[in-house]
DNA sequence: CCGTCCGTTTACAGAACGTTACGCAATGAC
DNA sequence: GTCATTGCGTAACGTTCTGTAAACGGACGG
């Protein structure tokens, strides 16, 4: 029997609300050009000139970073309230691909439309500063959770940071639907798609996921803690 | 005999103009304060509340990024004009600790007397935000290499960023003095202090680097193309 | 001078993960 | 319907990396 389901409805958090002021305050205060997009739509790439930035109104997006020399690695996933384009600011020119995982919609916002608004509504100049920084924490956390933990607990991680996305914008959390292969899971997590495959059978055997009926993309996840309790448990493990 | 060197004098490069010509007008147009410190002096920690940024006049510094249950990296290496304290915009305290590796100079600027000299100088605005737009892209950088390459390459790419942050800031990049001991470097790049030290000395075998007679955490870097090939080389064994 | 401590190097055994290979199921083209 | 394609799971085998342990070397203080 599995662990007792703890959510469910979702709740109004303080994610949801800073999320809706921002979009209801860059409705108000910027032009901009809503764009619906499908999965595997680019919504820019690498070396365009960067004009605007986007923010995510609906669906689930990636960014996919490229190097030189080819090798390719899936560097973000993105939720609704999420920027995408930061990557671009330095040198003026996107660094990333960001593509669409599903249907949803973004808005187009000018860079410099932006600052201006900013420069009238320092509120707006705030959010998007510690929309920034959030991104740099979340990157930070990837690494980490790169460099510190196991296969199979990296997995675990992965789900749970899914799931708490999920959860902060008021979705539930009980069932998510992985619009990844496993291969593009492993890319995301520095590992194969094999291994992704047994630590995913691994989290099943011992009761912490569930697949649906639907099919294997469809993950139950009766309990969110306990993904984190199987990181703790690997960690223990270890030492 | 190793390689031929390559470098010397070091040039006055892009890079150089735009952090002296930062730092120049942060010093006009904000008021801020002076802080020497030391090997080992922390700057800020995690949960400190946010009033300042730090923007670095001189020396080396670590960020390390510390999880709840204890695990810990570092999370990046920051030199001459780079910005500290991104991580702590988003919940106006800091996410990392901020720690010295080297005597150096930061200069403290309130971030709300910052966002007031922005509004006032945009081209300071421009900066800032080009300035965390870098730091994500370093971010990305890291993780493209911790989930691509193998543990020599990663230490090899290691070695190159550092010579390449020299390079760009106008430093001789043909010796340069590693302010961290096998197992920090390791922590780094996400694997274990023995194979940092099998892999550095493989890279002296291949003559890629070599150690001066000062002790083993002087490199000598003849020609730091020669560490780009030797990832490239890494890559294309694998394949 | 000597002993101690810390960082480092190296060797060897073992674990974790990747590689390769194959089978299965679902989907869509024809 | 057949067939090819795609995504997924699993097992046997190799490689890479780690864990353990020992030895080496400077730095420091007695």
């Amino acid at each position: 029997m599995p662990p007792k389901t703890t959510q469910n409805p979702p709740p109004r958090t303080l994610v949801v609300e800073r999320i809706d002021r921002t979009l209801a305050l860059l409705e108000q205060q910027v032009p901009m050009t809503r764009r619906v997009v499908h999965a595997g739509d680019t919504v820019y790439q690498a070396s365009d000139p960067l004009t605007c930035l986007y923010i995510i109104h609906s669906g689930l997006f990636k960014t996919v970073n490229l190097s030189p020399d080819g090798r390719e690695q899936v560097a973000g996933l993105h939720f609704k309230g999420d920027w995408l384009g930061f990557d671009g600011i330095a040198e003026n020119q996107f660094a990333c691909d960001a593509i669409a995982m599903d249907t949803g919609e973004v808005w187009a916002v000018r860079y410099d439309a932006l600052l201006a608004a900013c420069a009238a509504t320092p509120q707006l100049l705030a959010g998007f500063h510690m929309a920034m920084s959030r991104q740099i924490g979340r990157d930070r956390d990837s690494m980490l959770a790169l460099c510190t933990l196991p296969a199979d607990a990296r997995v675990a991680d992965f789900l749970r940071y899914w799931a708490d996305s999920m959860e902060q914008r008021g979705l539930r959390t009980d069932q998510i639907t992985l619009r990844m292969t496993r291969a593009e899971i492993g890319n995301y997590l520095g590992m194969k798609l094999e291994t992704v495959s047994r630590a995913l059978s691994r989290l099943e055997r011992d009761q912490v996921i569930g697949f649906t009926e639907k099919g294997r993309r469809d993950v139950h996840i009766p309990n969110v803690r306990a993904l984190s309790d199987f990181v703790q448990r690997s960690l223990a493990h270890a030492a």
